[in-house]
RNA sequence: CGGGGAGUAGUUCAGUUGGCUAGAACGCUGCGUUUGGGACGCAGAGGUCGCAGGUUCAAGUCCUGUCUCCCCGACCA
């Protein structure tokens, strides 16, 4: 068995994640290549994830709303490096209808509906939201400000890869508008906190988080600060971003209030996000070479009774199964129960542990008449007899140690594979043969960053908080750095 | 956009000194026996061999053109 999990390279990756999303089969047109189809079981996953970081984001007073999916073109052109960022990754409407062609066998453009300011597919909505800001805002007592949008994304990688880079791809933004800048900055940090909080309780994975370098900041704002998870193959996974935008587009889209003393100024804003990579980096973190495991909390299914039976004694196990779910388990939510006849119990084991289904249940008559029944933890493929008077205690203890014990994994793996070196050679060599990342001093600069990705494909992925204002020397050019930067390979 | 690889059944693929009716595994359909770790037997369905042209008595196989996809880079969540 290999430890690495379920990584674009190991074999068959293609396979593991096929409950989840698959491959938009276009393959006719090489336009929509790179475009996913996320399948029930997936997106059922995706609600969860929707429902509890939703809970949060509400929590936090935030509203939900939504924006348009087109966005003039000339929005985009506002502010000068936001445009730089996307520029080059944006589909654009052009026409806006469709005529019969010429052999009547099909249809084409019609030139005549060209449009006369083109429309970008949203890559983000920075642009078109601002734009209704600046409506909305006038007064101090607007503000702040904090929306947040589930939506649909398109970016044109020039490369895609299922899962964790898709044409288009969904996830939640959050747009806030502050009067003052330390309550805009309080907001980014207090939003990379939510999804370091939201990966560790609900996702079980254990992150490292900061600001990012100017090179990995996003396109338009003063300072970005990122959510990096590390797979099982020692690469890390950007998990989410939250941007302290500054008044970079407040002056562009002229949002402006009227302050206490009357003078108008320019507000202050942050956005943050998180995608359906979200769901990439959860099968990557921890599943294993039987298939995908999911923490019970985002789950689709937390527990699932498998009955094994016969055609004598068929009626009577499904009978059990469901007492069991209606009063053995009370209160377990989530609780599915496989009552296919038409396959093996073995095939249906493989099945639901391919699927990462936290709790397998199984039932037959020689259990029923011990009043006991088989429990097994997919973490740790671990059997139990349960006696059935116990059982819905056992399972609600059980699906929490299974939380709690792949959050320890997860810092685990986490842990045990960040790493320091003493010399730039051996920061070479820890990423010529080893996995996992290094916290190595940086003195800031450029140059030295470009050199060290370019010589080994790792790049600064944040600087956390401890260490910040940690005195050395720059692992490249050994001169003085204040800061200790997160290294790594990243996906 | 650069470098590689590949297009044959739903999927993964085999199939060259060119030669009969194009194959396997898995999957699918039906019947029967099974069901405590991916069941088995029998019967069956499923193909314009990416597309176009050429060479030949004969092309999945050789030649030319063309399209597409995948992988590795550059770019990025």
């Amino acid at each position: 068995m290999s430890n690495k999990g379920i990584t674009p390279r190991s074999e068959n990756y293609s396979q593991w994640y096929l409950d989840i999303i698959e491959r938009a089969d276009l393959a006719e047109n090489s336009a929509v290549r790179g475009c996913m189809v996320i399948k029930p079981y997936g997106y059922a996953i995706w609600e969860n994830i929707q429902k509890n970081m939703g809970e949060m984001i509400k929590r936090a007073g935030v509203k939900n709303a939504y924006f348009p999916l087109f966005i003039p073109k000339s929005f985009l052109s506002r502010e000068a490096s936001h445009v730089k960022g996307f520029a080059k990754e944006c589909a654009i409407v052009t026409h806006y209808r469709l005529k019969e062609n010429s052999t009547g066998d099909g249809v084409e453009v019609d030139e005549k509906s060209k449009l006369e300011e083109e429309l970008i597919v949203r890559p983000t909505s920075e642009t078109i939201m601002y734009d209704t800001f600046s409506k909305w805002i006038t007064s101090w007592r607007d503000l702040p400000l904090k929306i947040n949008q589930w939506a649909n994304i398109v970016r044109w990688e020039k490369r895609t890869r299922p899962f964790l880079r898709t044409a288009e791809f969904l996830w939640q933004e959050g747009h806030t508008v502050h009067s003052r800048h330390e309550e805009a900055e309080k907001e980014v940090l207090d939003r990379l906190n939510m999804y370091v909080t939201f990966a560790r309780e609900y996702l079980a994975m254990h992150t490292y988080f900061g600001r990012k370098s100017e090179s990995e900041k996003f396109a338009g704002a003063l300072n970005t600060y990122g959510v990096e998870a590390m797979m099982q193959d020692g690469k890390a996974l950007q998990f989410g971003t939250s941007h302290d935008l500054g008044q970079n587009f407040s002056k562009v889209f002229n949002i402006q209030f009227a302050d206490k003393e009357g003078n108008m100024q320019n507000p202050w804003q942050t956005s943050w996000g998180t995608s359906t990579r979200m769901l990439g980096a959860l099968i990557m973190s921890h599943s294993d070479d039987n298939g995908l495991v999911l923490p019970p909390k985002i789950a689709p299914i937390k527990v699932v009774v498998v009955p094994i039976f016969n055609d004598q004694n068929k009626e009577k196990v499904l009978a059990f199964c469901e007492e069991m779910r209606g009063e053995l388990l009370e209160g377990i939510e989530d609780v599915e129960i496989d009552t296919r006849d038409f396959v093996s119990a073995g095939f249906k084991f493989n099945e639901w542990e391919k699927k990462g289904v936290p709790i397998r249940i199984e039932v037959g008559e020689r259990d029923m008449n011990a009043s006991s029944c088989v429990v097994v933890r997919r973490d740790s493929n671990e059997k139990l007899t349960v006696g059935l008077a116990e059982l819905r205690e056992r399972i609600g203890v059980l699906l929490e140690d299974i939380q709690e014990s792949l959050l320890k994994k997860s810092e685990q793996n986490l842990i045990s594979k960040t790493h320091r070196v003493g010399s730039y050679d051996e920061f070479k060599k820890h990423f010529e043969e080893n996995e996992g990342f290094l916290v190595a001093g940086w003195c800031g600069s450029k140059e030295c960053e470009d050199s060290i990705k370019y010589e080994t494909k790792a790049t600064t992925r944040c600087l956390t908080v401890e260490g910040e204002g940690k005195n050395g020397h720059c692992i490249y050019c050994g001169k003085d750095a204040h800061d200790e930067w997160i290294w790594a390979k990243s996906y």
